[in-house]
DNA sequence: AAATAATTTAAACAACTGTTTAAAATAGTT
DNA sequence: AACTATTTTAAACAGTTGTTTAAATTATTT
């Protein structure tokens, strides 16, 4: 009954760890078993699937994932602020944990299609006010007139991208793993400018 | 021995589609030799292992991936002239192949790690002399001061992203496959404004 | 204390995995 | 025509997959 250090709470962990790292079908119920230091029976005698257990760790992920992005946009701050504390925001988040968009885009773009119990995000981001916010800015000529999907895509692009693309850049750029750190550091106050200068230009 | 409709040829085509779409953890030699109209064992007759054919087909990807940027690149062009071409370029090579971007950071992820053929990118970048070329207009002012490892990210980014998020974007916005197409198209726009904008600021 | 419920275990299941084998069919050469 | 090399096939291999079973252990209740 005990929550902490329970059986079930030692494979959610492990599965959480195998799923984010090598995606769901790369990996087997004996390896989060293993991972878990339990057997797998325990997996579905717990969750009663692989796919049960999948469906958990995603939806956290995405809760996880959106989570800044509805905090930040519910604050008492004009929109230039948001912005920068967003990017600020989402870069620590992500350098925290690098794997999560891959992992996001990757599931979400699986044939078999997740259940997506987070599709209440739209909502959370509409009940913050940045619509209204916005539209209000464009109206006293303070923000670019831009459709919010593409400011989305603008902040998602240049967030996620870098951290998603580590390896291939690495490779690529023949750089090694403090290099890529120090370029997404730099990155971030780049991409700070470039959003915000763009979406709200001075003039 | 003919080239074109061989078995061989066959085995290629499906797997290049199939690897693509599902990724190499996610499917079997078996379905590669049912789409392809063959059975397994000429799978393995042909290519030696499923291994082999995936290094195969996933080289060739990213040197379709990486073709355009060498391509505009090594063009007679100013810099401006050649941002607006090559993303241009990239969000019609990934209208036509909207899966290539996760496909290849997926794989580039894989804890197996692949070996990496195209390692030579970065040599055929540099020869289109494009290093020397921000360098100077550096030194004039006509760019920004920012590291082109910066500015590839920036490219990358703003391109891959939204093909690589369609899926999540129609989740998380509610919008269908038509209004997606709509806002990439639309977005094409604003990211090429965005980025020369931000590379090469008049005044 | 015995009786009941919850948890854990080892073993089994059928289906599927990548790969190999050896025989059959076809094509090419002499 | 017979002979050789190439291609195709069906079947088998050993190992892994997700899931279930039934017995063993532990915890809880009476």
């Amino acid at each position: 009954m005990k929550k902490d250090n329970s059986t079930e709470e030692k494979i959610k962990q492990a599965a959480k760890e195998v799923f984010i790292s090598k995606g769901f079908a790369g990996c087997s119920t004996r390896e989060i078993a293993k991972v878990s230091g339990m057997n797998v029976a325990l997996v579905n005698y717990y969750f009663r699937s692989k796919s049960q257990l999948f469906a958990l760790i995603f939806n956290a992920a995405m809760e996880d994932f959106t989570n800044t992005m509805v905090e930040v946009f519910g604050r008492d701050l004009s929109l230039p602020e948001k912005m920068r504390i967003l990017i600020d925001k989402e870069y620590d988040f992500l350098t925290k944990h690098p794997e999560l968009p891959a992992f996001i885009i990757n599931e979400t773009n699986r044939e078999s299609g997740i259940s997506f119990a987070n599709a209440n995000f739209f909502e959370k981001i509409s009940e913050t006010g940045i619509f209204e916010q916005c539209i209000e800015a464009q109206k006293n000529g303070q923000m670019r007139e831009i459709d919010i999907r593409n400011m989305t895509l603008f902040i998602l692009s240049n967030c996620h991208y870098p951290f998603m693309s580590k390896n291939m850049m690495k490779s690529m750029l023949k750089i090694d793993d403090d290099q890529v750190k120090e370029a997404i550091e730099l990155h971030k106050t780049h991409v700070t400018e470039l959003l915000v200068n763009y979406l709200f230009p001075k003039k």
